[in-house]
DNA sequence: CGCCAGGGCCTCA
DNA sequence: TGAGGCCATGGC
C-alpha cells in the first residue's frame, strides 16, 4: 500500500481539486472563512455550508467583530442551512474569541504543535476541524483525516491505525512532507468519497 | 420514506 | 479510551 501511489492515480482520474474553496478577497478574510467553513461543515454537506455562508456574508456577518457581537441566537438563524445551528453558533462565538488573544497572523506564524494545542482548546474545534484550520487557512502541513479515509483505507492498511493521530501520521509518515499534497489529497479523498456512495466499484477500480 | 453529509461534546463504563 | 446519544438541516 503506497499512498503517494494511490494519490497520483486520484489526481490522473478527478483531476486538481482546488481545496479549500471561498470567495472572500484578501488573506485575512480567506483565512477566516477557512475557518468558519471548516466549523460549519461537521457533519454537513458543503452544499449546506455554502447556503450558510451566504446569508453570513449578506447580512455582513462573516467577520471575527460579527461573530463576537451578534447574539448566538441570531447567528443560529444565518447559518440554520449548515445543521446543528444552535451548537454551531457558539462554536463560532468560541473560535472568534479565541482569535481575540490568538489572531491569524499570529497562529501562522506559531510552531505547529503549538497552535494545534491551542486549537484543540477551544471547545468545538475538534481534530479534523483543527486539522483542517492548520492546513487549509494556516498553511501548515498537517494532514487531514475524516470519515471518509478512515473508511475508503482501513481495509488496506496492514496494521491497525486506531487514534486520530495514529491515521494523521501514517500518511504524514508515507508521504513527501508537500503541503500542497497534503491539501489536494484530502480533498481527492473527499471526492472520492462521495463518488463512493453512489458508485460502490469506483474504489475498486483505483487500487 | 430513511439515510447520511468534508464532527464534536458529554456521559458512563 | 471507547462506545453510544445527541445535535438538525436538506438532498437524494
Amino acid at each position: 500500500m503506497n499512498p503517494l501511489k494511490i494519490y497520483n492515480s486520484l489526481l490522473k482520474k478527478f483531476g486538481k481539486q482546488n481545496w479549500w474553496p471561498v470567495s472572500a478577497k484578501n488573506k485575512r478574510d480567506r483565512q477566516f472563512e477557512i475557518c468558519v467553513g471548516a466549523i460549519l461543515t461537521q457533519n454537513t454537506s458543503w452544499r449546506q455550508v455554502e447556503k450558510a455562508i451566504k446569508n453570513l456574508k449578506n447580512a455582513d456577518a462573516l467577520n471575527e467583530n460579527s461573530i463576537r457581537n451578534l447574539d448566538a441566537k441570531k447567528i443560529g438563524l444565518l447559518i440554520k442551512p449548515s445543521g446543528f445551528y444552535n451548537q454551531k453558533a457558539l462554536k463560532l462565538k468560541n473560535f472568534a474569541y479565541f482569535l481575540e488573544k490568538y489572531n491569524l497572523k499570529k497562529l501562522e506564524n506559531m510552531p505547529l504543535n503549538e497552535v494545534r494545542n491551542l486549537l484543540l482548546n477551544v471547545k468545538g474545534i475538534g481534530n479534523e476541524t483543527c486539522n483542517s484550520i492548520m492546513l487549509y487557512a494556516l498553511n501548515k502541513p498537517c494532514f487531514v483525516i475524516d470519515a471518509y479515509t478512515k473508511r475508503i483505507f482501513s481495509h488496506m492498511i496492514k496494521k491497525e491505525l486506531k487514534s486520530y493521530e495514529e491515521w494523521q501520521k501514517f500518511f504524514e509518515n508515507n508521504l513527501p512532507k508537500d503541503i500542497e499534497i497534503y491539501k489536494e489529497y484530502h480533498a481527492l479523498i473527499v471526492e472520492l468519497g462521495k463518488r463512493a456512495s453512489k458508485d460502490k466499484s469506483i474504489i475498486s477500480q483505483l487500487f
